[in-house]
RNA sequence: UCCCCUGUAGCUCAAUGGUAGAGCGGGCGGCUGUUAACCGCCAGGUUACUGGUUCGAGUCCAGUCGGGGGAGCCA
């Protein structure tokens, strides 16, 4: 084996590599033969969006055997010299005029392999999930989903965030952000039990029940009011009977948590945030994106470069609320009338971020009615200093709050909302010792991606998705 | 979970209740520094499944399963 050159690397620098020698390794997208003696061999090793083309002439000792043989998907080491070409137009190209050629494997039945060189539905590649990362759209997903992870942990660090790793199982069972999946050891077909006939979990694994985590931000909390700056990124589970566009039984969440820090800093945090990322992605990727452009969304370069251009507009819920009953007052239909005091529908969202605004919208400081318990709580006793971001096209993508860092507070909610205070112990604790205000939030990686790229669906902005009724792969 | 749409060749789609079709892909041949190549020929089907209506069902009806869109829940 040879170590090959990334046809990323030779594509970066065509001058650079004219006239020297290379082995480049990869995967066919396509083979035209011409009778003057030589075949045109298009290789993609997903370094990069664009394939490396291959001249193979005829004299080759395996060119009738194998080379003539060669159909989209089979895997190939080519050795060769590099040569600058003139593209149609204009521009400066760089093929292998090739000396040996391996095939490493050969696509058994051509006829069936199922990643044609041609339009495919995203329906039809979802269950293809297995080969779809050969294809031009989700290479370039993966390379940008990549790329934005990366910004990520970059502008974190840059910014003096440290990463922590919060468990993925839990035996917690306040974190109320949705219903969860179960882990397990028992045995399904012989369930121990109780005296009174419940599940005997007591002889389950952990010794009580436990679940994938809904969210890392109780944990997270915990070494904010250490570290002062941190955050999560990793896998998060929802077992919710959600079937849409936007939600995935699998995802994957940045949370971070700051401590003294307010709801504004948490915004601007989150603005900056994603801000970071498209730069990254719109200098970093701009073949992959030039992609999207071109086949999925014309709008999808130009949508971020605004993105980063502007300031997100910022606006209280009640002044949301008032922006929303204005249209419905002026003859804008909506499907529920809008009120103080509701969680606003989607297609009140949807009008704020598209119709009012055309841009990023965070909506600030909700009645708390509608609010989780931990957060904090205004002075108006009405209010929280909850705050989601809206984006034109997902809706929310962003979800946070600053904390209630008042035990007496807290308690109180978590006793008007019902909630068992012995169950928050340790997140009560972090109130009574050193307690700060701080403030964090969750980004929806997935739906982050949705944006960026103008892909329509969550589930094709992760490799194999998670979905109800649905887990192959 | 609710509402709507949908299921025909490997893929994308046609076919008024009356003989199952095309383009792409594949195979063979021709032509060509080709690049969404082009030209000719060939192969490829239990029309998702089960039942019903009808002289006759891909088409109409009922049910089941799968897929999609929207809503709710949320990120």
């Amino acid at each position: 084996m040879h170590a090959g050159t990334p046809i990323a690397v030779i594509r970066r620098s065509p001058s650079e590599w004219a006239s020297r020698r290379a082995v480049v390794q990869g995967w066919v997208r396509t083979r035209r033969d011409s009778k003057a003696g030589i075949s045109f061999v298009n290789l993609s090793d997903g370094s990069c969006f664009d394939a490396l083309q291959l001249v193979v002439p005829n004299t080759l000792a395996n060119y009738a055997t194998e080379v003539l043989r060669l159909t989209a998907g089979c895997s190939v080491e080519a050795e060769g010299t590099l040569v600058q070409v003139q593209g149609k137009d204009g521009t400066v190209g760089v093929e292998m005029q090739v000396e040996k050629l391996q095939v490493h494997g050969f696509v058994e039945d051509p006829d069936t392999y199922p990643i044609q060189p041609k339009a495919h539905s995203m329906e039809f590649l979802r269950e293809q999930a297995h080969l779809r990362s050969r294809t031009n759209t989700f290479g370039a997903l993966g390379r940008i989903r990549h790329t934005m992870a990366q910004a990520v942990h970059r502008y974190f660090s840059d910014n003096g965030f440290f990463w922590i790793h919060t468990p993925i199982i839990t035996a917690s069972d306040c974190e109320g952000a949705g219903e969860m999946f179960r882990v397990s050891t028992l045995d399904l077909a012989n369930l121990p039990r109780t005296p009174d006939g419940k599940v005997d979990f007591s002889q389950d694994f952990f010794g009580k029940e436990s679940h994938l985590t809904v969210s890392g931000q109780l944990n997270v909390e915990c070494w904010a009011l250490a570290l002062s700056r941190v955050y999560t990124f990793g896998p998060t589970f929802r077992a919710e009977n959600s079937n849409t566009s936007r939600h995935l039984a699998e995802f994957w969440m940045i949370e971070p948590e700051l401590a003294f820090a307010d709801l504004k800093m948490d915004a601007d945090c989150a603005e900056g945030l994603m801000k970071a990322m498209f730069a990254a992605t719109l200098t970093e990727r701009h073949d992959d994106m030039k992609f999207f452009v071109e086949r999925v969304d014309k709008e999808a370069i130009t949508r971020l470069e605004k993105f980063c251009a502007a300031p997100f507009e910022r606006i209280d819920y009640t002044e949301a609320i008032r922006l929303v009953e204005r249209a419905a007052a002026g003859g804008h239909k909506f499907e529920y009338a809008p009120f103080w005091g509701m969680d606003m529908q989607s297609e009140h969202e949807r009008y704020l971020t598209e119709q009012v605004f055309g841009k990023p919208v965070v909506v600030m400081n909700y009645p708390k009615d509608i609010k989780a318990f931990y957060m904090r709580l205004n002075d108006d006793g009405k209010t929280v200093a909850a705050m989601d971001i809206l984006a034109p096209g997902i809706g929310e993508i962003v979800g946070g709050s600053q904390r209630e860092e008042r035990l007496d507070v807290l308690d109180a909610r978590i006793t008007e909302m019902k909630l068992d205070p012995a169950a928050y112990w340790w997140y009560r604790d972090l109130r009574r010792y050193g307690s700060v205000p701080h403030a964090g939030f969750g980004l929806g990686f997935e739906r982050t991606i949705a944006y960026a790229t103008g892909l329509g669906n969550v589930r094709d902005c992760i490799p194999f998705p998670r979905t109800p009724k649905s887990c192959a792969f």
